[in-house]
DNA sequence: TTGTAATAAATAACCGGTTAGTTAAATAGA
DNA sequence: TCTATTTAACTAACCGGTTATTTATTACAA
């Protein structure tokens, strides 16, 4: 932050370690795991370097502290806002509530990538590595498990008569996810491209519209009844 | 590749510069720009290191020359494949030429992605790293204009009604770029997930069929004629 | 309240190993 | 011999992690 004179600051661990870890998110989203340079955290995070081995032992121990807040962060985010459309077990589905949940779902997983990008850098990065050293799925007993509480509702839509049977829910998942993600990542390559379409880039919203409607329409089977429309 | 005693061979550049560019292209692709290290390539290549800086240049020279190299190569694909579904401007659409285009390209460009897992893997570190030496897009003329033929193929599609009108071109190439390219780069990530699915993962011919129906259905106007069917 | 021991927070200087790139010499074919 | 090809040896800069040390805070006895 500063090279210059020594700045008097209140010695507090806890704010030192805050400081060091959005430092590092930041360092380790624009270089990845590899790329980031512990001088660099350091630097950024206005502490010495010295004491990033004090707080997290090495650098994976740092990068691992990272990903775990952001994975806490993210299934209490996915707790407190799907979770209830998914957990009513009990009552039985209808054409509604499928739509409801499929659409809820995307538009929400793309808001968390546009609102997220450090984290979806880091993604990406881990993507580029082979997933080397992703920790996501060490997953601990008792918590959420957003993922299998998904593919249950989608399995459960589909023996119901409301999402295409012969689809693969992970898969499903995994598309959604993947259009959301390469979205972001690839925003530069886009910019890019706009010589060649010769009009102008189609903004956050065109593109959250979009992928909602690949994902409805692919999914949705088309109901019967009166009041529903065959293309959404 | 043989660390051992002196390896008797024939001189010829060309040879030498071939060597060069597959062993770092396999370099490059697990372990991005900055993750390469030269004396690696060097090792795969069976030449020695300052051998590639006087063919070269130096990092980016031979990088860009691989980049190069495979756009060429991709786009020479492309103009024998599709090219001309596409290039029959003259002759009317109908829904049949629009279907087949869109599905022929959806399974071209997956089997693509899936055939060369090193220009992807390129492509994924690209993306970490933010496009930051990405040259794909430095075109010159004369090349074939992949991503502009397809763009006016899909507007004239939408203008004759058998592509829904309101979906943004390039957006919806960016999609299915964005779907076949997430599907190979994590592959590894879906592996992990099948303790949560308690299913087998879906292999390769799974996944391209549920991609090419995310596109033909949300981007294809149903046919009111009579021998087609509303869902596809 | 004060002096002091114990502890925690923070840093500067350093180290072994690595890496992109350079220099200059050796070698083989024409 | 002359020139393009190929190489070994070298270097300056960099980087993750360590060590020794300093500075501030706390605990507590007198």
């Amino acid at each position: 932050m500063s090279d210059g004179a020594h700045v008097r600051r209140e010695r507090d661990a806890e704010v030192a370690r805050q400081a060091i870890l959005d430092a590092a998110e930041q360092v380790f989203a624009e270089n990845g795991f590899d790329g980031a340079r512990i001088d660099a955290i350091a630097a950024a995070s206005g502490y010495n370097k010295s004491l990033i081995f004090h707080y997290f032992g090495d650098k994976l121990g740092l990068y691992r502290e990272i990903v775990t807040n952001a994975r806490k962060h993210f299934e209490r985010w996915f707790g407190g806002m799907l979770m209830p459309l998914v957990n009513n077990d009990v009552m039985p589905l209808d054409a509604g509530t499928v739509r409801v949940f499929l659409e809820t779902f995307v538009k929400w997983y793309f808001n968390m990538v546009v609102e997220q990008p450090r984290m979806i850098r880091m993604v990406a990065w881990e993507a580029a590595e082979g997933w080397h050293t992703y920790t996501w799925s060490q997953r601990k007993p008792g918590e959420i498990e957003m993922n299998k509480s998904i593919i249950d509702f989608i399995r459960r839509a589909q023996q119901a008569g409301f999402i295409d049977a012969e689809l693969d829910p992970l898969l499903l998942i995994f598309n959604i996810v993947g259009l959301c993600m390469f979205y972001v990542t690839s925003l530069p390559l886009l910019d890019q491209l706009k010589d060649i379409t010769e009009e102008p880039v189609p903004g956050l919203a065109q593109a959250q519209d979009q992928i909602v409607k690949l994902v409805l329409r692919s999914a949705l089977v088309p109901q019967k009844e009166a009041d529903h429309e065959t293309h959404i």
